[in-house]
Order: C-alpha cells, then sequence, then structure tokens
DNA sequence: TTGTAAGCGTTATCAG
DNA sequence: CTGATAACGCTTACAA
C-alpha cells in the first residue's frame, strides 16, 4: 500500500491565532494589520510582531467575501479564433506586460484569461466576484469576441484596447498622429511617391485611423495619397507581401511604402527586397506597432511606436475609474518615430 | 452639485434567491448547480432554469472561502532587474501564453505577476488563499528572485522554468537534444569548424546543457568542439555579437556557429554580416528558442524550438499534481529543429 | 482605544 | 432525495 504523503496544505494560522498570541481581541487584530489609526502603536507593535512570528498571511478570500470587492482586474486577451496563444502578436504581449505592471503599481492583482471562440468567451468576472472591473485587449479581426463582449451589459466595469466599435469603453494609439508622423518623415527624406499598405474598412479601427493620418500629410505636402489594399484573412505578413507584389506588378510608380503594421510593413519589405529593390535606396519602409521583430529585419524597419508604459497605466486608470463610478471617457496613446534603417538617412 | 451616478455594483443575486425563485432549499440549490448526483432531474432543472431566470453566477469568494481552494494558479513572471515589463523575452511571453491555455484547460484561473527585484518578490499566493500554487517562469540571471524563490518553504506548491538550480522542481526544454539537433544539422551540410557561443558557468542552466549537445555532437563527428564564451551583463544581442567579434578577430577558423540562445545568434549573424561573411555560404548560423525575430533576420535564422504547448502543459500538470500531493510529471519538453536560411540547404 | 458580535454567500455535514 | 444548520476567516458597525 503507497504510502499517503503527509498533508501538503499549509498549516493555516487565522487572526484568531495571532490574537491569543499578542494578548488582543480578534478585529484588535484586523484592524493593527489593516492600518487602522484608531490603534495605538504598542498594541500594533505587539500584534505586528505576533503575526511575524507566527508567520500569520490575511486569508484574502475571507476579506474580499466580507469587503464585497476583490482587488483584482480581470485581462482578457483576444486571440484569433483557433489561433495558439503563443502566437498573438508580440504587440499585445507587450501591453498585456505593461497592463500588469500598472495594475501592481496601483494594488490590484491581474487574472489573466485568453480567449478565441464562442466556446471560451467568457466576461462574467463580477457577477462572479472574480474581479472587479475587466480589460480586453485584443484584435478587432475576432468580430464574435467584440459582440459577445458587446452585450455583456450595464453593470459590466470594462475597458478595451482594438475594439471595432466607438461605442465600446477604448484607449486607443494615436494612429493619426503616428500615420502623419511617419509620413512627414518619409516626406522629409525626399520620398514622394508613398502608398499606404493597409484598409479604410477592416475591422481594425487603427488601421483607417492610420490610412487617414498618411492621407493628410501626403496631401499638406501636396501630393495624392494611394491607397493598395490587403486582402483579409491571411496573416499579416501575407498581407503585406501580396500587398506590395500586386502593387509592383500594376506597375505604378511608387518610391515609399506606409505599412498600417510592422507585420504588414515587414512582409512587404521582404518581398520587394526578393525583386531586387534596394531598401532604403530605392525604396523606403516605415511600418507602425514598434514589435521586436522590426529590430531585425534586413534592414531594421522605421516604425511608430506607441508608449506602452502610457497605454497600460491608461486602461489600468480608467478601469479603476469606472469601477469608482466615474463616467468614462476614451483615451489616446502618445506615440513616437523610431528611425531605423529602412528609411533614407 | 454633480448628480451621483446610479449605484454602479452589479445587484447580487444569491442562491437563496434562486432558492426562492424554484421552491426549494439553498443548499439544493448549490448541490444542483455543482452538479451533485443525489439530486434528481426535475429538481436540477427547475432549479438550473431559475438560476438562468435571474442570472445567477456562484459568488467564487464565498465559494472559495468555505471550499478552502482557490482554483487559481499563480504565474509569476521574473524579469530582469528593473527591466520593462514589456521589454520581456518573448520566449517567455509565448511560454505566459501556452501556460494559461493550458490552465485554463484544466478548469484553473491564472493570476499573474511581474517581478524583478527583492522590493516586489513575492510568493505568498498560497498563504494569503489567492491561489493553491505557483508557477514561475524567468531567467536564470536574476538570482535574486531564484534566491528568494528558493526560500519559501516546505509546504510551497510550485514548478519553475529557469530555475538555475537542480534543486528546484524545475521543467525545461530538452536542451541537450536540441543542441545535438542543431550541431548535426549543421555537419550533415558540410559545416566542420563550428564554433559555439555561450557559457558553461551561466547561472542559465540550459545554456551548459546546450553546450554539452553541441560537444557531444561535435565528438561524436571526432571533431573537436569550441566554445566561444558570451560576457556577462550585457543584453544577449550584444553578447552575441561581441562574441562574434571576437571570435573574428582571434583568427581562428570557422563556418559554423551555434548560438546558445536566438538572440544571441542574432546578434552573432548580424555582425558577421556586416563584416562581410556571406551567411549561409561561408559561415551557417544556428540559434535555440524558436523567438519570432528569428524569421524576420536576414536570412532568416535556423533554431531549435521547443514545443510550447507541451511546454505550458508539463509546467501546469506538474504543479496541479503537487498540490494533489501526487507523484509529478516529466520535466523536460521536446524539441524540434526549424530549418531556415541561415543554414546551407 | 479596544472588545463584541453580526454578517459576507457559499459548501458540507447530519438528519430526516 | 432534500432541508436545516454549522462552519470558512475576515471586516466593520456598535458598544464600552
Amino acid at each position: 500500500m503507497p504510502e499517503k504523503r503527509p498533508e501538503n496544505r499549509i498549516v493555516r494560522v487565522t487572526s484568531f491565532d495571532v490574537a491569543e498570541a499578542a494578548g488582543v481581541s480578534q478585529s484588535t487584530v484586523s484592524r493593527a494589520l489593516a492600518g487602522d489609526t484608531s490603534i495605538s502603536e504598542p498594541t500594533r507593535k505587539r500584534v505586528t510582531e505576533a503575526a511575524l512570528r507566527l508567520n500569520y498571511q490575511v486569508d484574502e478570500n475571507a476579506a474580499r467575501l466580507r469587503r464585497g470587492r476583490t482587488g483584482t482586474l480581470a485581462l482578457v486577451m483576444i486571440c484569433r479564433h483557433g489561433q495558439d496563444r503563443k502566437d498573438l502578436n508580440p504587440f499585445y504581449f507587450a501591453l498585456l506586460g505593461s497592463t500588469c505592471a500598472a495594475a501592481a503599481a496601483r494594488g490590484y492583482e491581474v487574472l489573466v484569461a485568453f480567449q478565441d471562440s464562442p466556446a471560451n468567451f467568457w466576461g462574467r468576472y463580477q457577477e462572479r466576484r472574480k474581479a472587479d472591473g475587466m480589460i480586453v485587449i485584443g484584435t478587432s479581426e475576432n468580430t464574435e469576441a467584440w459582440d459577445y463582449f458587446g452585450t455583456l451589459g450595464e453593470g459590466t466595469n470594462w475597458v478595451c484596447w482594438g475594439a471595432p466599435s466607438d461605442d465600446f469603453p477604448w484607449v486607443r494609439s494615436d494612429n493619426h498622429a503616428g500615420a502623419m508622423l511617419a509620413t512627414r518623415h518619409m516626406l522629409v527624406h525626399g520620398y514622394r511617391n508613398i502608398v499606404c499598405l493597409g484598409s479604410e474598412t477592416s475591422p481594425q479601427r487603427q488601421f483607417k485611423e492610420r490610412y487617414d493620418g498618411y492621407a493628410d500629410a501626403m496631401r499638406d505636402a501636396g501630393l495624392e495619397p494611394f491607397l493598395q489594399r490587403i486582402e483579409r484573412g491571411q496573416p499579416r505578413e501575407e498581407q503585406g507581401r501580396l500587398a506590395a507584389a500586386a502593387l509592383v506588378e500594376s506597375g505604378r510608380p511608387f518610391d515609399g511604402i506606409f505599412g498600417v503594421s510592422d507585420e504588414i510593413a515587414l512582409g512587404a519589405l521582404k518581398e520587394l527586397a526578393s525583386r531586387g529593390y534596394r531598401i532604403p535606396e530605392d525604396v523606403g519602409v516605415v511600418g507602425f506597432d514598434g514589435v521586436r521583430a522590426g529590430a531585425w529585419s534586413a534592414p531594421p524597419l522605421t516604425t511608430v511606436e506607441s508608449d506602452f508604459e502610457v497605454a497600460g497605466s491608461l486602461l489600468v486608470d480608467r478601469l479603476i475609474a469606472t469601477i469608482g463610478g466615474e463616467a468614462p471617457s476614451p483615451r489616446r496613446v502618445p506615440v513616437r518615430l523610431v528611425v531605423r534603417g529602412s528609411t533614407r538617412p
């Protein structure tokens, strides 16, 4: 007969044990440890020491049950349908990191869930008292997901990044300004026939905003904007590659490419290079997002990067405000140009 | 005076409400919804319908308090000291994704925390009843972190990836096999003077294992292994670049590079290319990890990739086994070679 | 400044 | 098969 392993559960020390050890009542322990100012210093000291000695830690479950608040935020990462969790766009992973950091800085825990299809869409964190509110981050492409989260109803405290609808409580990059930044950078460096690889009809709201920024910068310079459309349903790199190929074959003259995402720009860059175009001499290429891979391409990709730290903070702050009953207001995250080798110096 | 917004809290429906609506006792509701087999079908149906109608959701806090288990796993991501959360090695982000997926598949929630320094090291999840156990993922370089987690004590249920000590409950890639795979691949394709860029003394256990795998494959082929050491304290890319530069300047003949991580290999690749070496013609380069950036380098990097899905599953399964007091599952994650352009076809 | 006591909303035990 | 009822460990009025 296999011997039963010793009880693996950590011996539970309750506030009663601490109370006994410190010679006070249980409620005094609770107050002392919570920093209640009504507790006298000597008492607090006795309690704190007893707690330390017994290695006491508050049972957060009990505390939360009593308080009614959880001190936790749920972070839902929306993937493409059927996509491996690990293949998530690195941009979103970076955002996840910054969001967790911001939440921690404000004393919140973060519950993370990856969701990709109706089989696992789930946003009832508040009702189950698992979290006080929810941050939803993900690609607009997964329309089913946004349909789901859009119907959660009034009482739901949430913010999102990537929503296809302006009715949602969103936080977004300053796409228009970023695209202008990118386009002007190319103009200043002598590129004239700049083509935008993107879409104005994609559910990705930001793609339209980026196209508009590009178009405005072009018109400001007295030039005509031109959009080379990407095909839906492909991985982003492939979309970029195909769009670049189509552009070349159309015979339209061009010396600059503004891709509405880094991965699109990288796909285009690769396609053009393989067709013998010299980058940045013959053609300049600029992307948008600041993903790590862009630093490794040949040449490295000039791009527009969002301030991730601000993005995470904004998401968390807005959510906390919503939880606190304040009226939500959309927010923009500032962007900056990262000049690398895919545009002329 | 600003009007106070209506109570933002979701109206709480308790099991008592459902009980009343279904005309049964509260405990019957609990049992019916928990799937207790002693409940008769008609009763269960009445209860389920009432719950649905009232939009009832179990208060997990109360349930957990009562049960004593949380159904939650904590996932601690260890960053380099002072590192931005978003700059975490993409390999770890991928692992985070797979781990969350595996946990979800087994019915667990995941609480994620990024930690980088003594100021925020924290692993008392069980004591606070925030989680039933803990998965710690991170670079061995942060020795302070591992010192901290190493002292948490007996009762702590945990598993880790990246631990510098074999005394920890670790799960790791099959580094030795992967390195042999990589080295043999180069040998088969005609490279002879293959140099390993890495370290046998790094706290990164896996670096030593990878070096050993490389060395064994070399000796099997009757060749002498050679290690070009990387310098500590630099970012990985820089380490690779510097090691490659040092190798070139040493005058030692070489026609193959095995970098013990992708970022090291990418740094070397860049340095060699800038010095006029043709890759893969003059020199073949292989990395280890399978990070996304490798697919974008010029040429794309041949590498050894861990099966992320298995990695996440193994971490979660081992932890769950530990929580349950069972014998733990295997700890090595299988790897595979991903052939790209940095080695001759 | 501290103690007493009433819940928070479940799950689980024990009768019936 | 179902209903009372006792915890779970804390926070927070209310009293002293």
